[in-house]
RNA sequence: GGGUCUGUAGCUCAGGUGGUUAGAGCGCACGCCUGAUAAGCGUGAGGUCAGUAGUUCAAGUCUACUCAGACCCA
């Protein structure tokens, strides 16, 4: 008889595949998700637990997924998962912004070319009807693509900006504002199309080449030069700037100085004097290229000063009887012109915003036509542009004109008609920051938040000193319309509080194109009439709301699902990019601010950007775009997740193929280890085959020692929203605690000893317990491959992972005499490896088994040895034989020798034994004993 | 130009309050194993801590400036 010894070894089973194969495994687990609705269900689970709510800052709904958006997800599905998994019922509802530019003019772009009249612009309520649709497919597609990703949440009940219920408190939130007094109308500066007769946004304008007059303009000064520096005292002093639009000239309020810039005062000749002389004042930088240009041959420098010296001081005008203010701002540069920047607060948004501080008007005598109005002397009536030439030639006239040339640069354009942009004062609504204290408010609840990182305290209080008043007037159709009516006959705007709460209740029922499909009479009392003239026909305002206010509402839907009480922060956590500082974070602040008096949030937490490997920003002309689909199909979603738990997402962070190579090394790491754990399970039954932990070898109590403390850093980690922690940890752990130290001296039990021996089960009840642990752990991160691990690891009988909770950290398993003790042994241990190698180097040896350990040693470490014994030891350094000498002193000394014996053909291992059982002459005493056990029960 | 941030081995990251030869994992090289096998184990080589100038007995760690990159604003 011959017998097939290689069938008594246990080997592990094929149960986990090594090879992953995510982008088909993947699909089909998700669909498993939604069909058992996991998210419901945990829900349900949970419910009475503590309440934890991440709050979703609504991605635009008009595209698909990219890596950005995807990374945001993921990390929010990191916080929502692994709080669930700490015992918290975490709820997370995701949302989308709807209204808004970018769909609109996709919409109307599409719209042109299928309208009958050509050249037509598209009516509101068109406009309205294609980009909800739009939007509704768009949020398909994107909700789609972010389940895929793994990312667990209500998705049937998404939150969507433009639903009727939200648009009603959009609208809600506008009669708030105006109820506590923070809503008032104003100028202010907006590209403006001359063509098509009104404002335009940033994303309408096309940037053209042309020709423009460059003109230097003397503004003769108004005050006592004296005043600025003593050298000037009874000179005739101007000061020289620079426009390239000429026709805002009749708008100058100002003149504008760098405070730290040095400026000097130089006597030149004047442009028209035969002979004579003047002072001019440009900044000390420029002079020499002014000079030169101006044909200032032997100019005199009279004096230096700062641009500070200069302010509160005034010039007058050089054609129209009115002072010009001067003034000190840091947006003054000396890139181009004369260092005094022309400043006409109703012609340019610098302009304007200087002109705030200094108490200036916007001032804007153009009209929507881009005509001078009345009030213009010498140009009333004359189109801007056409008024250039006679502008210079007024200059000229008068003496006042230092230099003109022709200057070829880019100008802004109107995207529709073609035509050159102006920037014009038109009439706007804001919120005042100050009217009710919501800029103090502000800067109080920021110092109550949790900024993570910290610094985005700083960032977002610096935001709060220096922000101007919100503009949330837009000139546009796709949006919530300012509820407001404008009498016919006077003007006079009605704009009540209480008129925009029973418009919103409209909304709430028919959504807000009720506002551009009603007449205006269906939102007003039967017997209204203007309070200031008293007649009674009205006209509905246009303008629609910032989509700033639409997501600085959001956390209401917070409250609407019952997440969150009126008197309490509606979100424990924001997490988004840190460009919210200025936008969401900012917005949703101030608006609960208003509407409730405290922030929005707990805790605020950002990330960076995605970025290539030379951390620049993607772009598609760089050619360095990864696509989030393309890593799903190749490598699934499981990478794209370790990937983002694998970088500093506090910082920017970086993605290359090789650091994808890299994540694809440790995802296959973490799985083999995860396969070692569950496969070597497969006849292992954890309620009837487990051993005492009290019974177990001394190193499968390491093992779970190690496991514990890797529970309470990975658990903390969590916590402190510190993924990257997370995945080192469990990283290392997986790489060295488990595979090269405890799995490979683990092997040998496992293997050889008899399936159901005393020795094997105690290995494998601490497998099961590491597996079980570290499957959890890991959970979050690898959403699809714990799961996978975890219905294999409980035979399909415990439901989703994602349903189970973290190991709780056992102080009482600490075991800090182990632990010290490990450290030494393992330290002995990796001496004895260095040794093993060389021998090996030397050819000595191959394989470790080959090899006889000697030890010599002293004090502390021979008792160390002695306690754990020679053949323990041999199996935690893997060779057949060790031995133990006492010797004086500390000093460790090993020594590598053949083993003695020949190697038995079942456990590898070199033994004296090998032979002793006549019936397996091949094999040592010990397998012989297992082989009797496991494959004779007598 | 302003606000905020980042720059440590090929890659991703550790390096409280300044103090011995700057650490980890991966990758790489070389070797072992062939009973975790599209696996496993071992050993080893990699760093002027972006640069410059300071403060200090002593700086990756503090200060200033420079360079490169990111977000927001202008």
């Amino acid at each position: 008889m011959t017998f097939d010894l290689k069938k008594t070894v246990n080997l592990p089973s094929k149960d986990l595949p090594m090879k992953g194969n995510l982008a088909q495994t993947e699909p089909q687990r998700l669909k498993r998700w939604l069909e058992a609705d996991i998210y419901g269900t945990l829900r349900t689970a949970r419910a009475g637990r503590p309440k934890f709510r991440l709050h979703d800052g609504p991605p635009y709904a008009n595209g698909r997924i990219h890596l950005g958006t995807a990374f945001n997800k993921i990390l929010k599905d990191f916080i929502v998962k692994s709080r669930s998994m700490l015992g918290f019922d975490a709820a997370y509802i995701p949302g989308y912004d709807c209204h808004g530019l970018p769909i609109e003019t996709k919409v109307v772009k599409e719209l042109e070319g299928k309208l009958p009249n050509k050249g037509l612009a598209p009516t509101p309520i068109i406009i309205r009807r294609e980009a909800r649709a739009f939007a509704e497919r768009h949020i398909r597609d994107m909700n789609r693509d972010f389940q895929r990703l793994g990312v667990l949440g209500d998705w049937d009940h998404a939150y969507r900006t433009m639903s009727y219920d939200y648009e009603a408190d959009i609208l809600r939130t506008l009669a708030a504002f105006v109820r506590q007094g923070s809503v008032y109308r104003g100028l202010r500066p907006v590209h403006w199309s001359i063509g098509a007769q009104s404002a335009l946004a940033e994303a309408e304008l096309e940037y053209k080449d042309v020709v423009d007059p460059s003109v230097y303009v003397a503004f003769p000064l108004a005050t006592d030069p004296a005043a600025i520096a003593p050298e000037l005292a009874g000179r005739e002093v101007a000061v020289v700037i620079w426009t390239t639009t000429p026709w805002t000239l009749p708008a100058n309020l100002g003149i504008s100085f760098g405070p730290d810039f040095d400026y000097v005062a130089v006597e030149a000749p004047a442009p028209s004097g035969q002979g004579r002389h003047r002072t001019y004042i440009v900044a000390a930088k420029l002079l020499p290229a002014l000079a030169q240009k101006f044909g200032w041959t032997n100019a005199r420098v009279l004096a230096t000063f700062k641009g500070s010296a200069l302010d509160g001081q005034a010039a007058r005008h050089p054609w129209l009887n009115r002072e010009s203010k001067l003034m000190v701002g840091h947006h003054v540069t000396l890139e181009a012109g004369t260092g005094a920047v022309h400043t006409a607060p109703g012609h340019g948004m610098e302009d304007f915003l200087i002109g705030k501080q200094y108490g200036l008007e916007p001032y804007c005598p153009v009209d929507q036509r881009g005509v001078y109005t009345d009030e213009v002397a010498h140009f009333a009536g004359r189109q801007v542009f056409e008024a250039n030439p006679d502008i210079v030639k007024l200059l000229r006239e008068r003496g006042e004109l230092v230099f003109a040339e022709d200057y070829p640069h880019s100008y802004p354009h109107c995207w529709r008609t073609k035509t050159p942009t102006i920037f014009r004062a038109t009439p706007q609504w804001f919120i005042s920051m100050d009217a009710a204290g919501l800029r103090q408010q502000a800067l109080e609840a920021i110092g109550k938040v949790q900024w993570l990182p910290p610094w985005g305290e700083e960032r977002m209080r610096n935001m709060f000193v220096n922000r101007g008043d919100w503009c949330i007037s837009r000139q546009r159709a796709w949006g919530v319309p300012i509820a407001a009516v404008r009498c016919t006959a006077c003007g006079t705007v009605h704009a009540t509080a209480d008129f925009m709460e029973h418009v919103a209740d409209v909304f709430e029922r028919e959504g807000a194109d009720a506002w551009y499909i009603r007449p205006a009479t269906d939102f007003l009392p039967p017997d209204f009439t203007c309070g200031h003239c008293g007649a009674r026909d009205v006209e509905k305002e246009m303008d629609i709301l910032d989509v700033w206010l639409d997501s600085g509402i959001s956390w209401r839907i917070m409250e609407r699902a019952g997440l969150a009480e009126a008197t309490e922060p509606a979100a424990d956590v924001y997490i988004e990019g840190s460009d919210q500082y200025r936008g969401w974070f900012n917005s949703s602040l101030v608006v609960s601010l208003g509407l409730r008096g405290h922030a929005p949030y707990r805790t605020v937490v950002t990330h960076g950007y995605v970025l290539d490997k030379d951390r620049e920003k993607m772009s598609k002309s760089l050619g360095n775009v990864i696509e989030p689909q393309a890593l799903i199909e190749s490598g699934g979603a499981d990478l794209l997740r370790l990937w983002t738990a694998s970088v500093d997402y506090t910082d920017d962070v970086p993605i290359s193929e090789e650091i994808l190579a890299r994540i694809g090394d440790a995802y296959r790491k973490l799985r083999n280890t995860l396969c070692y754990l569950v496969n070597n399970l497969a006849d292992f039954n954890p309620e009837t085959d487990a051993v005492p932990y009290t019974e177990l070898f001394e190193i499968d109590r390491w093992a779970l020692v190690e496991t514990n403390e890797l529970a309470r850093r990975v658990r903390t980690g969590y916590e402190q929203y510190a993924f990257q922690a997370v995945y080192t940890a469990l990283l290392n752990f997986c790489t060295t605690q488990l595979s090269s130290i405890y799995f490979d001296v683990l092997k040998d039990r496992l293997y050889t000893y008899a399936p159901k021996s005393y020795e094997r089960r105690a290995a494998q009840t601490a497998l099961y317990e590491i597996a079980s642990s570290l499957i959890r752990l890991l959970a979050p991160i690898l959403a699809f491959t714990a799961d996978e691990a975890w219905e294999k690891l409980t035979r399909g009988q415990a439901g989703s992972v994602h349903l189970a909770e973290f190991p709780a950290y056992d102080a009482a398993r600490a075991e800090p005499e182990l632990r010290k003790r490990w450290e030494t042994l393992l330290s002995i241990r990796s001496v004895v490896l260095k040794e093993l190698e060389q021998e090996r180097a030397a050819g000595r040896i191959g394989s470790a088994l080959e090899a006889r350990v000697d030890l010599r040693a002293g004090g502390r470490l021979y008792t160390l040895a002695e306690h754990y014994g020679t053949e323990a030891l041999s199996f935690l350094f893997i060779v057949s034989q060790v031995t133990l000498e006492r010797t004086e002193g500390e000093e460790l000394k090993v020594q590598v020798q053949r083993a003695a014996g020949v190697k038995c053909e079942r456990c590898w291992h070199y033994d004296t034994s090998v032979g002793a059982d006549p019936m397996f002459p091949t094999i040592c005493r010990r397998c012989a004993r297992n082989v009797r056990l496991g494959w004779y029960p007598a």
